[in-house]
DNA sequence: CCCAATCTTTCACATGGGTTAATTTCGCGG
DNA sequence: CCGCGAAATTAACCCATGTGAAAGATTGGG
């Protein structure tokens, strides 16, 4: 029921994401570390929430992959956005009665709820106000990319555009390492995020391998040129706005 | 350089869009009246801001249509936004450094350019600030149907639940009737909006017309079976957040 | 250590949508 | 009313990606 804590912390990935846009203040990461004390763990592919539902908390990723999905009239299911460790769906959504999509697990994660009191609490902090007003931002803008990587890119660019962006997201919470992380996710579940068949997820894979571009098995990627797939996928990492330098290059773990 | 005001007022398109959330006061639309009293004249094809630029005012559209969009590097578009009187751009830009997109008309424009104090003036306004926060999960939500739209649906689909789309937001603004309205983009625009190419455009509003759903000519939209196209797209409105009854179906105009 | 379920991979074949380029139509300034 | 540039349309060709089905490979539970 809770996360461990020892002592050469923070582990928060919460902290650690909001640093990226600005240091905090140790009362700040205090209250981020008290309010992510309980979390609960829910196994892979359960929802959190679903379409339709009332939101009444937001919820906040410290493990595993979890994503924003919606099943359409013919069954396909058409999965929007990613959650990672340090993730939180959107603040806001308490004004809205009731939620357009649906929010579930991918692999199993550690989740914490966060109800309405607790969201203003965080929010009643200035620095931590702006920051999670950044990641907001930062998550729309990611958005628009995914919009313009599924409308613009050929198959294979797509794949690869996404797993640089994922490596450059995983590292800011110390996740994957200049060049490899676990990445917890069925072609299948990458095909419905990319809008393609499962099938071809498969021969886009088999053609980045083949180029020497990627080593993935066993959930383990390890991207053996970083500077060539972000070049093909015609990565940019401007629309994440890092703009330490650490939280774009420093390897954790 | 100033819009026109009569006296059956009120047009401000952005009023009319905010009270689709909830009814302001007076007073509140005197403030918003006032602020929106300022506009330029802005042709079509023109950037207001371009990628890169930081991020200095917000922009709401009177008249005319402007999009968010992307050029990538083999110097192809992307549009991920389209921009209709009363839509208003993110609020929030100002704590980045730099846009990651470019917004642009698509036909001649009136559009008030915002400063931040201006917008802060509006946030203060407990009511306002509500509506725009409603405005920008609605953003939000339409950015992630679109996603889907691209992501999961054919070429014809695609375009008839965008054409479905636009008439509900048009009519908020009272720039729709029941069944049409002024649609000034051209097929390529469209085809750079939905992934698709200027030829496949024509060919699908060309099957569009002939399955008897929609009349398009001269920039004009007719859309002869709207239950029918909105069904035929998989349209539906819940991403929205529209609450009121009116806000869908009445039509002004 | 084995089984069953889940994933991955392969194959053969079908097709939606891209490309290039030529032609026609439209909108508009002079 | 004419002429020009932009936009729409049409045609021919083809390739990227989808589909369905089945054969391997992995994984975790018992």
């Amino acid at each position: 029921m809770t996360v461990e804590t020892s002592a050469d912390m923070p582990v928060n990935p919460l902290i650690l994401k909001l640093e990226a846009f600005h240091a905090l203040s140790e009362a700040d990461k205090e209250l981020l570390t008290r309010l992510s004390t309980t979390s609960r763990t829910v196994g892979p592919r359960e929802d959190l929430i679903r379409e339709g539902d009332p939101p009444e908390r937001v919820y906040l990723i410290l493990e595993g992959f979890a994503c924003r999905y919606k099943i359409l009239p013919d069954g396909s299911r058409h999965i929007m956005a990613y959650m990672v460790p340090g993730d939180l769906c959107d603040l806001h959504v308490f004004i809205l009665k009731t939620m357009d999509h649906s929010i579930g697990t991918l692999s199993a994660c550690e989740v914490v709820d966060l109800p309405r009191a607790q969201v203003m609490e965080m929010i009643e902090r200035p620095a931590i106000a702006r920051a999670l007003w950044w990641s907001g931002l930062v998550d729309g803008a990611t958005l628009r990319e995914w919009l313009v990587n599924i409308g613009a890119r050929s198959a294979e660019e797509r794949v690869a555009h996404l797993l640089c962006e994922l490596l450059v997201r995983l590292r800011l919470v110390g996740l994957a390492t200049e060049d490899r992380y676990e990445l917890p996710i069925t072609q299948n579940e990458l095909g419905d995020t990319m809008g393609l068949s499962t099938v071809h997820v498969n021969r886009v894979l088999q053609r980045l391998r083949a180029e020497g571009l990627i080593i993935f098995k066993s959930q383990k990627l390890v991207i053996l040129k970083v500077a060539e797939l972000m070049a093909f996928s015609g990565f940019n990492p401007n629309y994440l706005h890092l703009e330490s330098r650490r939280t774009l290059y420093a390897a954790r773990g």
